[in-house]
DNA sequence: GCCGTGGGAGAAATCGAATTCCTGCCCGTA
DNA sequence: TACGGGCAGGAATTCGATTTCTCCCACGGC
């Protein structure tokens, strides 16, 4: 591997010079600066990275730590941080925590010994992990979920309103009994999803009753379960909504194994876009969210930071888009409804 | 940032010491070596990563550096990568190529500069990247994709195979005109697939014909496109085999738009399973990868090279599976056939 | 003409851990 | 007691780039 000291010596310069030219750094004689870069083509010179690091004591990586590569949800996620790292010249590595703490604490373990310069994080466990990472003085950015008690920059969706608007709409659309699976009481998300469906029963004059309620794990099969468990109770609902997309995905198996017919049995609203939801028959009204935005948020957020370590630490939050689909809708429309565009689906503010 | 000599200093030894207490190396009096441990937990001292890397010329990460992070058959991909990863003792780092040649050359770029111990990579652009990759000695293990001219271990599936048996699966439930949708002829996957079908039409004595091939680009938007012409063609296929999962998507849509009743009037069957396919309408037959399998091959291998930096390239095969769902049998099946399971689908050999 | 100033370039220190080399000690044997 | 072997542990060097310090030379003002 050629070193700064072999571009020095072809270039007859000092590796000073070499490394002034490099990083445009003083003024250095057009002479000299191109002879130094004849001599890094020549060479094919590339800087060690590693070693550039440890000098200036940070990297120009960026973890970005997420609970699970299988959801859709982050994929234009890491687009949206991407394209923002990348203008402001910084790479991005992912790492699957796969909501296992475990394996997530390794990466945030690795982040810090490898001296990254930042970490965007969706954490799937306990605040404590943050904490680490702050405590180290790293330049971290929290999505998606609140974390409790830490002072933290953070990007969240309105998922209450959210939540809220979509468990209006399928009161609205004529179903009685509207039950909610949400997921596990230690994640934010859950409650505050939770927290939305509870407020629009209230508003329209619905009882809310915790038999109505399921608490499950966001993955596909405790939706499955949680949906089982809601068909035979007692009094089934009439129409469900679930607060993540893997979760509204168990749900609609557990529906189609039962043949209970969606809409018009029962209504269907899910939490989160997927990206086959208009594949899905019926197709499939969600609350989406604002995933590349969320991701140039957390990414701007990011280089705030590290511009400016001590900063108070700020929440942005983004707004939900309700997409009405035909799951959601009856079959006898109330006066005046419309059908549902199969594809995009209505916007119906945020 | 506590330093090995922080630690040296509370334990009073030499940082040499410490170091061979880190590192397991040479024997250390087991009475100082306590000492060390003592002394580094009460400091909560964690090594710099980048330091080590730097005197000992090799990290402890891996890149994978995938063609998009989008599509769910690199999910389970990375989760057998990781896990040979963490045996091993390294962490793995994702960059999202995203099929754009430029972003994949950064990231390639970045792993040298940060000397990765290793990389695995889904090439999406010229084999040129890879060539930098080793020519730089650096670990390389090409999955998915066969780089042409270069001499480097590599992880595929028969495809060719698989697509055989997909096609003869069509024309055994009893479709007449069978087309297929392939990618780009760039990749190597997109060629093997269509020869694959070609070979299956040739073996049951049926015409093969350039009016039935379409080449896209292994997105969404392309299978459509690419089912809408054929469907406008004189001569429809009954039939179609398309060469990936994101372009079966599309190709499905197309077909919903235009009113074809899938499986009477066109039956489908997609290279790569979805993880939705058994709740998209009619359900779809697939060729299932064994994604996990091929993650951990491919990790295997890389130890392996890391190991024997000298050892002679090899290439490891994995077997696909037909998964027959609802979307490739006709409504009215052909004598002593029966009804396809929903869910799983028959495994016809693999 | 002399001294002060500033710009440009080289020498050397630095980052933190690993590793090589060397010293000093202990013990056994002749 | 003297010598040699073996081992434990410390000092110094190394990895490659950055950065500070220092030096030298040219130019301008008095």
């Amino acid at each position: 591997m050629t070193t700064i000291y072999d571009v020095a010596r072809v270039a007859e310069v000092s590796a000073s010079t070499v490394s002034r030219v490099l990083n445009g750094h003083a003024s250095v004689d057009p002479d000299l600066a191109a002879r130094v870069r004849q001599a890094m083509l020549d060479l094919d010179y590339r800087p060690n990275a590693v070693a550039r690091s440890l000098r200036r004591k940070r990297t120009s990586l960026w973890a970005v730590i997420i609970s699970d590569i299988g959801n859709p949800f982050f994929t234009s996620l890491v687009r949206g941080i991407e394209d923002v790292a990348q203008e402001a010249g910084f790479s991005v590595v992912l790492c699957n925590g796969d909501e296992d703490p475990d394996k997530e604490s390794r990466y945030v373990t690795a982040a810090l010994a490898e001296r990254m310069a930042g970490v965007i994080i969706s954490p799937s466990g306990r605040p404590a992990l943050i904490n680490r990472l702050t405590e180290a003085g790293m330049p971290v950015v929290v999505i998606d979920r609140q974390p409790r008690g830490v002072a933290v920059d953070t990007v969240l969706v309105d998922n209450v309103h959210g939540a809220e608007t979509a468990t209006a709409h399928l009161i609205d659309s004529g179903y009685r009994r509207v039950a909610c699976i949400t997921g596990p009481r230690r994640i934010s998300t859950a409650l505050q999803r939770l927290r939305g469906y509870q407020r629009a029963l209230h508003t329209h004059g619905r009882i809310v009753t915790e038999e109505l309620v399921r608490f499950a794990d966001f993955r596909e099969d405790g939706g499955y379960q949680a949906m089982a468990s809601l068909l035979s109770a007692a009094e089934p609902p009439d129409a469900v909504f679930v607060a993540n997309n893997l979760m509204t995905v168990g749900a609609l198996e557990c529906l189609l194994d039962r043949a209970v017919a969606v809409p018009a049995q029962c209504g269907v609203v899910g939490f989160d876009d997927i990206p086959w939801a208009h594949l899905v028959r019926p197709s499939l009204s969600t609350v989406a969210q604002p995933t590349y935005d969320l991701g140039r948020a957390a990414a701007s957020l990011l280089t705030e930071r590290i511009a400016h370590p001590a900063k108070a630490p700020s929440t942005v939050t983004l707004h939900t888009t309700l997409r009405i689909r035909e799951s959601s809708t009856r079959a006898l429309l109330p006066p005046g409804g419309q059908l549902p565009d199969r594809r995009g689906g209505t916007e119906q503010l945020h």
